[in-house]
DNA sequence: TAGATTGTTAATCGATTAACAATC
DNA sequence: TAGATTGTTAATCGATTAACAATC
C-alpha cells in the first residue's frame, strides 16, 4: 500500500479513464482489460499489472465494473473535487484554454487569468475578468488555487513561474517554449506543439 | 547506421535542439554534456548516449559545438526544411494554431486551415482564408501537405481523421480527446490539457 | 460445471547510470 | 604535458510481456 507507484502507470491512468468514460457513455457495464487494450494500443497485461498498484479492481471471469473503475481512477488522481485553475497569460493560448471546456467534469476549472497587459486587464474572457498580474498574491490566495497554466512569452515565463511558485502554486502546465526551474516540490508538464511536430517529422524521412 | 533508433531518443532531440538553441543566442559556443543535461534535467551520460547514436559529435575535452549540434539535430529530425501543416477546425484551439509564432524557424509552417462551419469558411485567420473542409484533398495536394493538425471537436475527429490519412497525410497532431484509429504507417501524437492536470493533481494529494 | 478473465510471478526486454580508457 | 570531456562498455535499474493458477 505504502509503494511509490512509478510515474509513467500515473500518466496511463487519465487514458484509462478517457477510455472508460468512453464506453460508460456508449452504455457498456463491464470491460476488460484486453478490450481497453486494443482501444489504447496497449497489452491487457499491462492494464491488469497497473490497475493491480491500486488493489482488486476487477472480478475475474468478468472484467472491470466501468462505472467502479472510473471512481477509483479519479479518487486515485485527486479528481473527484474540481482544482481552481489560474491561467497567466492571455494570448491566443491562454484565451483557448480559458474558454476550453474539456476541463468540465475532469476535474477542473479556470477561475483566474491574468495578464501584464493594461490594454487586456479589466476586460471579460468566458466571463471572467483578466486580472493584473501585479495581483497574482491575492487572487491565488483568496481562490485557493494550487494549479497554474503558464501561457506567456518565453520571456516571461520564468519570472512568472517563481511569482507563482512564491505564492504556493504546487503545479504548472507550461505552454511557454523554455525548461521551468523550480524547487523540487513543484510539478511541471510541458506542452510545445513544436516539439511534438518534430518528433513526428523524423519519421517521415 | 542502420540501426533503428529507440523512440524515446527521438523524443529528447527536441529538447536538446531548444536548450542549444538559447546557449546559441547567449553567444556561447560549446557545450559540454553535463551542462546540458544540467539544464533539462538528466544526466549528462544520457545525452551522450543519446548522440552517440548519430555519431561522434563532440570534441573529447571540449565538449559539443553547438552550431554544429543544432545543425545535426535539425538534419536527424528532418527539420532543415519547412513541412506545410494543415490545421482542421478552427474554434480557439485551431486559431491559436493558426496564429502561433513558434513554428517559425522550428521547421513547420501552417498553409491551410478547414472547418466545416459554412459561416468561418471564407473569412481569415493570420492572412489564411479558412477553406470548407469539402475541399481537404484539393488543398492537401496542392499544397503537398503530410502533417495534420486535429482541433474538431472530439466527435468529428476520428472522420475528420479518415479523410486525412486518405488523402495522404502520414503524421497527426491530435487536439481532439480521444483515441484516434489510423494505419500502422501514419503517427499521431495527442495534446489534452486535461489529461496533462490529471497527471499533477495526483501528487498534490 | 465450463468458460472467461483477473492478479501475480517469472522471464524478457529495454533504458539509464557508472565508470573509465581514449583523446582533444 | 595536465586537465577536461567524450564515446562506449558493463552493471544496474525499471518496465513490459508471457504464462498460468486462482476464481468469478
Amino acid at each position: 500500500m505504502g509503494e511509490e507507484i512509478p510515474k509513467i502507470i500515473i500518466g496511463r491512468l487519465p487514458l484509462y479513464l478517457r477510455v472508460l468514460r468512453r464506453l460508460k457513455n456508449e452504455g457498456e457495464v463491464y470491460a476488460s482489460s484486453q478490450e481497453l487494450g486494443e482501444m489504447l494500443d496497449i497489452s491487457g497485461a499491462q492494464i491488469r499489472k497497473d490497475l493491480s498498484h491500486f488493489g482488486e479492481l476487477g472480478k475475474r471471469g468478468t472484467g472491470y465494473e466501468i462505472e467502479f473503475l472510473i471512481e477509483k481512477i479519479r479518487q486515485i488522481l485527486n479528481i473527484n473535487q474540481v482544482w481552481n485553475i489560474a491561467v497567466v497569460g492571455i494570448g491566443d493560448v491562454g484565451h483557448a484554454l480559458a474558454r476550453y471546456n474539456g476541463f468540465v467534469n475532469r476535474g477542473f476549472k479556470v477561475t483566474a487569468i491574468f495578464d501584464s497587459n493594461e490594454k487586456k486587464v479589466g476586460t471579460e474572457v468566458q466571463g471572467l475578468v483578466i486580472r493584473d498580474i501585479k495581483d497574482l498574491k491575492e487572487v491565488i490566495h483568496k481562490e485557493d488555487i494550487k494549479i497554474a497554466a503558464v501561457a506567456t512569452p518565453a520571456s516571461a515565463a520564468q519570472s512568472v513561474t517563481d511569482s507563482l511558485v512564491e505564492n504556493g502554486i504546487k503545479a504548472i502546465l507550461n505552454y511557454a517554449p523554455i525548461y521551468l526551474k523550480v524547487p523540487d516540490d513543484v510539478l511541471v508538464e510541458y506542452i510545445d506543439p513544436a516539439i511534438h511536430l518534430q518528433k513526428l517529422s523524423y519519421y517521415l524521412g
